[in-house]
DNA sequence: AGGATGCTTCGCCGTGGCCCGAAGCGTCCG
DNA sequence: CGGACGCTTCGGGCCACGGCGAAGCATCCT
């Protein structure tokens, strides 16, 4: 006999995300990266007393892990499909109302980090090319490269060995601003770490604190454009 | 200068779902019908009065779509995008506290009705036929049919000109539990009605009130394997 | 050591929300 | 027309939850 008022556990999920400081927290931790609870706590202002608990919230309610180290606690989203219901949901909210148009509409969704892998324009357009060329190929819970595939990718910088000892997760993360899947998984999270190291992608500051969620923009430079186009013959000129 | 504890886009839509008893309201119109005030009142166990306050704001927040009818107000979701999202969120519940397994495993994931369209393992199966055939090709808001695709779905029962008519959706809804794309929209709606009604597929009564998400289980019978397999050389004993 | 820093726990207060019953409209029916 | 029914609005009570400051641990630095 279970408590009728209980929540379910839809509404369990969705009360941890539904309070404003948590919603800043998790917006934060969008970017991919792990952030120490006195970040956290900056981001969503409020006292790191406060952030306490609220992250404690969100890490028994499994959206976030916490690594200790040293006297410091980083927390990062629990998993790609934590990261996904989030965007869905925020997606849910600016398509529900379209308060604020995009800054510059094109600009904005040509290249930006889902979680921490490429989205937007820029995502879909690597996603299309690389299978469509039979680089590569999704695999249950992950990527096949072939021979040829891994040849071009490593020729961009891209480290393949270390994306394949990433957690693979076979998440065909939805873009909502483009609906067509990206490049998910440990070898998104390489390929953009990888071109963002070597200067292809540059980032780009937040524009506004509380952008509907806290992407990252992203721009690719004229480098970018060049090595994408000699070693993977992708023109986004077009 | 907007109030800083004013709650972002993200916080306010996951409050609306953040209530147990609208989480139940929501659940139970996944199933893609029209309720009236009333009837989603009793699901969600409170009085006419909470309820009604509880449409309201859900209404008013986007999620929901009234119809009002003589004395009735029949309410369901504001689109496949709300539905989709609630999908998201609540297989992310489930899956980061499995508590509940599926009754049966296999057969629950056989065959439901995500939203109002086919979902599950026969959705998945129905959508890698209809396209690995070339039968259907999805288009930007909505598919395409070829000719020998009508001819093959209308000797099924489907009414394609009906389909036709319905506001499309390029709603690639992911399966959570299968994780991938299955066949939505107006065209997806238009085939699940025509089979529950030809009477190849047949609901299951809700097993538990409170269950995961109200979908709507359904078996495939007899007939409708045979049909399938006859009409769309689509074998599901495999 | 001793002190600074990062984080958590504790206790308290304020408020927002959820809930209900009663009353007020609109609609359908005999 | 009167009454039943469906739904909404209003007023009031209640509890949960978010917020803070102070105190308590743990860790790092010198």
């Amino acid at each position: 006999m279970t408590d009728p008022t209980a929540p379910g556990p839809l509404a369990a999920i969705a009360a941890l995300i539904a309070d404003p400081a948590r919603a800043r927290m998790l917006a934060a931790l969008m970017g991919g990266e792990a952030l120490t609870a006195g970040e956290l706590a900056r981001v969503a202002g409020v006292t790191a007393a406060t952030a306490s608990g609220h992250l404690a919230r969100l890490a028994e309610g499994g959206l976030l892990l916490v690594h200790p180290q040293g006297r410091h606690r980083y927390h990062r989203l629990a998993s790609e499909e934590v990261a996904a219901a989030i965007e869905t949901l925020g997606g849910l909210a600016t398509r529900i109302a379209p308060v604020r148009q995009w800054k510059h509409g094109e600009d904005a969704r040509r290249a930006r980090l889902c979680w921490n892998h490429l989205a937007g324009r820029l995502g879909v357009a690597l996603h299309l090319r690389l299978t469509g060329e039979g680089w590569l190929t999704p695999v249950p819970g992950g990527w096949d490269a072939s021979r040829d595939g891994r040849v071009r990718l490593e020729a961009t910088g891209v480290d393949l060995a270390r994306a394949e000892t990433a957690p693979r997760f076979a998440c065909d993360c939805m873009d909502w601003s483009e609906r067509r899947p990206h490049l998910a998984g440990g070898l998104g999270r390489e390929i953009a770490s990888a071109w963002i190291a070597s200067g292809w992608l540059r980032r780009l500051p937040a524009q506004a604190e509380d952008d509907i969620l806290a992407r990252r923009r992203l721009v690719l430079t004229p480098e970018g454009a060049r090595g994408l186009k000699d070693g993977l013959g992708l023109d986004l000129a077009a």
